[in-house]
Parts: C-alpha cells; sequence; structure tokens
DNA sequence: GTTTAGGATTGAATCTTAGCGAATATTGCG
DNA sequence: CGCAATATTCGCTAAGATTCAATCCTAAAC
C-alpha cells in the first residue's frame, strides 16, 4: 500500500471515531509501529491531528474539544483576558452590538452567554457558535465569503447586512494602529467591513493589545479618531496613550486596576 | 485510553455539571487518583478549570446553558454516519453545493473537510466553523438570525442571499417526512429556507433517518416530488421506500452494501 | 533492453522518555 | 487532633525517538 493511501485511510478512521491507537492502526493497516508513528507525525505537521501518547486525537472535528479548542488555547493570554473583562462593562442589558472577529473579542463574547435582553450582530462564525448556547443572546450574522486566515465573513452579502441596521455599539478588534497613520488591517475586505460597522453604530470600542500598536498593515480603515473608546492592557507605551488621548479618544488600560474599574462606572451610569 | 481523551471526557462531564469530585472522576474513568490529579493540574494550566480541595469547578459560565450541540450529535450515531458517507459520494469536486443546518448533515460536512476545488453555502454556523480548517473547500455563510433550537440562520438574510444564487446540488436535512403528506419541519423559517435552497439547486438530495418517516410537523415544506434522491438508512419500513420509489424518487438506503455503492456509482459516473 | 546508482520508504534493533499506579510524606479542613 | 485530599517520589511498562540496514522504485546511463 502507498503511503499516501494509508494516510489517507487514517484520516478516515479519524474522522469516524475522533481518535485511535497507534496499536490499533498498526494492527488495521499491516504496518509496523515506527510506520505508523512516522504517518502520525506527518499528519499532525499538516495539522490534521493532535498525537497524544498511545494514539492520535483528531483535530479536524469539533467534537472532539469544546467548540473551539484552538480558541481556548490561545485565549491563555492573561492581557486578552483582561481587556475582554474591561470591555464587558461597556457591555449593556438591551444593547444591540457588533463583534467583530478577533481572539480577544472572542474572549468578550464568552462573557457575555451568560446576559439577557442582549442582541448581538456579528460576523465571526466562531462567535455565532459560542453563543448558541446562550438562551438570554439574540444572535445575528451577517454572512459572506469565509476568509480562511483570519475566520470572519465579508464580501457582498456582509456588506449588504451592515448597511441596513443601526446598533448602539461596534466592538472592533484592532490588529495595527498607529497614533498618526490610523489604524489598518490586513485586508480590503476586512477594512471594508469595519468601516460599515463603524458607521453603523453609535459608539466604537476598539480591543487592541499593546503589540498592535505602532504597526501599519496592508489596508487601511479609517483614522483613530473614528474611534471613541480604546482598551489596551498596561503593557502599551504611555506615548501612544496620551496620543490617543489628546486626540480624543478615551482610552482605557485593561488591568491597571483603579483608573478601569473607575472610568467604564462613569460610562455604565451616564447611557 | 488516551490521556488526551480522558481530558476530554473531563471537559465534557464539567460543561455539563460545572463541578466534578476527583473522586467521581476515578470512578467514572475507571483511573487512579494520581492520574486524575495530573489531569485536572494540566487542565488548569490550559485554563479550562480552576482546582479546589476534591475536585475542580469549571471555568466556563455557569448559567443557562442550552444542551450543547455535541449532546445533539451523539444521538443515533451510527446511522447517521452511514448515511453521511453514502450523501458524500454524490458530492463530486468541483460542484457547488448547500448544506443544510442538521446533525447528519454536519456529520457530511465534517467528510469533505479534505476536499479539494468545492464550494459550500451553508445556513449553519457549526458546519462553518468546522470546514474553516478546510484548504481547499471555499465556504460560504447565508447568515440571518439565529435560531437557538436547531442551530440554523434563517430569515431576511438569508433569504436575500438564497434569492440570488444557484447551485448544483442542495442537501436537505428533512427531519419529517410523510410520503403522502410531503416533508414538514418545526417553523415556518426554516420550511422557507428550505424551498429557497430547493428552488436554487439543480438537484435536490436529502437525507433522513428511520425516525423521520411517517412524521408530519409544523411547517408544511413541500411535496416529496420536490425531492430527487433521498438518502436513509436501513432501518427504514420498506413500504415507505416503495411508496417514495413509486413516485420517481431515487432511494438510496445507506448501510445496506451492494445497493449503495452501485446506485452512487452510477449517478458519479452520470454527471 | 538492461543495468546500476540514488533516493525514498519500511522494518528491526536500540535507547530514551512519558504515563500510570503504589507507597509515603504533607497539607488543608473540620 | 484526625481524616481526607494532595503532593512527591519511585519503579514499571509501554510508547516514542533514533539509527541503520534492506527493499523498492525511479531514472539515467550504457
Amino acid at each position: 500500500m502507498l503511503a499516501e493511501e494509508r494516510r489517507f485511510q487514517i484520516r478516515e478512521i479519524l474522522t469516524a471515531q475522533r481518535t485511535v491507537s497507534a496499536s490499533e492502526l498498526c494492527d488495521q493497516l499491516k504496518v509496523t509501529a515506527a510506520t505508523i508513528r512516522r504517518d502520525l507525525a506527518a499528519l499532525e505537521q499538516e495539522g490534521v491531528l493532535v498525537r497524544s501518547h498511545g494514539g492520535a486525537v483528531s483535530r479536524m472535528s469539533s467534537t472532539n474539544f469544546q467548540p473551539t479548542y484552538d480558541a481556548l488555547l490561545r485565549s491563555e493570554n492573561e492581557e486578552k483576558r483582561q481587556i475582554a473583562r474591561a470591555a464587558e462593562q461597556f457591555v449593556l442589558d438591551g444593547d444591540t452590538i457588533f463583534l467583530e472577529s478577533s481572539t480577544t473579542i472572542f474572549e468578550l463574547a464568552r462573557r457575555l452567554v451568560h446576559r439577557h435582553r442582549l442582541m448581538v450582530v456579528t460576523n465571526s462564525p466562531t462567535i455565532v457558535c459560542e453563543l448558541q448556547r446562550s438562551a438570554g443572546v439574540t444572535v445575528m450574522c451577517t454572512g459572506g465569503d469565509l476568509m480562511k486566515d483570519t475566520f470572519c465573513l465579508s464580501g457582498e452579502w456582509a456588506q449588504r447586512a451592515l448597511s441596513e441596521i443601526r446598533l448602539d455599539k461596534a466592538i472592533l478588534g484592532v490588529s495595527a494602529i498607529d497614533p498618526k497613520y490610523g489604524i489598518s488591517t490586513a485586508h480590503h475586505a476586512e477594512a471594508q467591513i469595519t468601516r460599515m460597522v463603524s458607521r453603523a453604530a453609535k459608539t466604537r470600542i476598539a480591543l487592541a493589545d499593546h503589540t498592535k500598536f505602532g504597526r501599519q498593515r496592508f489596508a487601511f480603515v479609517g483614522p483613530v479618531k473614528d474611534i471613541d473608546i480604546l482598551i489596551t492592557d498596561s503593557g502599551t507605551d504611555p506615548d501612544y496613550i496620551n496620543e490617543l488621548r489628546d486626540a480624543g479618544l478615551q482610552v482605557i488600560v485593561a488591568g491597571s486596576a483603579g483608573v478601569k474599574s473607575n472610568e467604564s462606572r462613569i460610562f455604565t451610569q451616564q447611557s
């Protein structure tokens, strides 16, 4: 049997039963453990499976782990969690909000699961799945073309949907922010969506950890002044923060206890 | 059992009941307390849970959780898998297909992950997430309002999207089929979507396990003649099958080996 | 058409490591 | 103080990594 054929079979088996033991595969494919291990290593390289002592687990099935295993792993990040926590206080019951596709915002979405009377519009399938289990949150999805690298929906259908709604708050995930150049992102399609969301919202809240500052990326989205509130972590250079405050933005530094809870409480009362 | 598998089970239990005692886990997973503790330590490291004396508490939110999608997937697995396998053979490279939201079709979607040159349109966020990782499958999502009980998108946005596309094949998940009454489903909104998908497709393929036969539900979708190919499992009453064949449908019984592979091969060559 | 060198793939042999359980010391909690 | 859960250590087993020789396929040279 050809190696490719064998690996295909392993995939098949994994799709059907989610996990296999190495010995089981030896048995079934009539090759030695060494070969199986080589195959598993190759398939792990391709991202098809995750190896574990004695066998492997499929990565391609979400029945495998919780809905978003990868997202869980990525959310290890303490900064993201703090930013999400700070952002949560801006979301009030009864609001209609938009959640962009980003890992930090996904973290926020998880925190919103037990809210009541909340309307969430999003272009992130991952967020839709996460909020699927929430009884109190009404969810709408923009639809559109799935971008494989950023896991967001964009294009014709997404634009059409966004052109006909109004939002209380737009939560934006910023991937590059430079006080002078403005906000930018990797793709035109994404930039387009962000602009439309911003236009539809009364208040624009951007989430950006310290790694996003001073960067410029391919597609220009808009000047920093388009943002009303920016939430970041304490690792951000104070110069950036001051510059943004001078530009009129309300900047929240998540994690630096006093300021955060204080400012956000004021805001909560205003609304 | 693989270590990863065991840890997955712990996650499952935690999602279901929010807390577990270590001894409970020992009991259920048939391993010693030492192993359980190691697992809990690992999962705590990953941020999945918080340990406390005698057990652990989930970090995932607690209140108002709907049953997880996984739980649904677990029911009647084998039949669904066989149906999905039979259906897979009708999906050819280069096709543009629609996948409705249903657990059986989700099973099919999982099998399509490795395909190349396939265009999938769907109203199921779960399927979008599943195909997110697939390099060879282009995915589009209709968007719309998320229905919490059926995990599908429907409504204005979904309809608009569907009104302007053409499909090679529509894969439909049927929740009630009666040879005389026709196809029906639980909600008007879903029925509407199914009708629009049918209209847009050149070929309509319906997936229905034996439990769906002879049932009638709230919203009428259309007569059985609207379907071109019906795939079911071997548990279905032959009377139903004959009646449908008389009505002009091509009926595939998944699992009954000969018929299945034979018929589908013929079909594959035709296309 | 045959031959032979090169590369790839597999299997066998060896050594290394990871995971589990058992025993013992330690820590919390009542 | 006593009980039960936890941490720690150690040894055993089985799985994994590594290396090397054998085989097979390919392709170029004769």
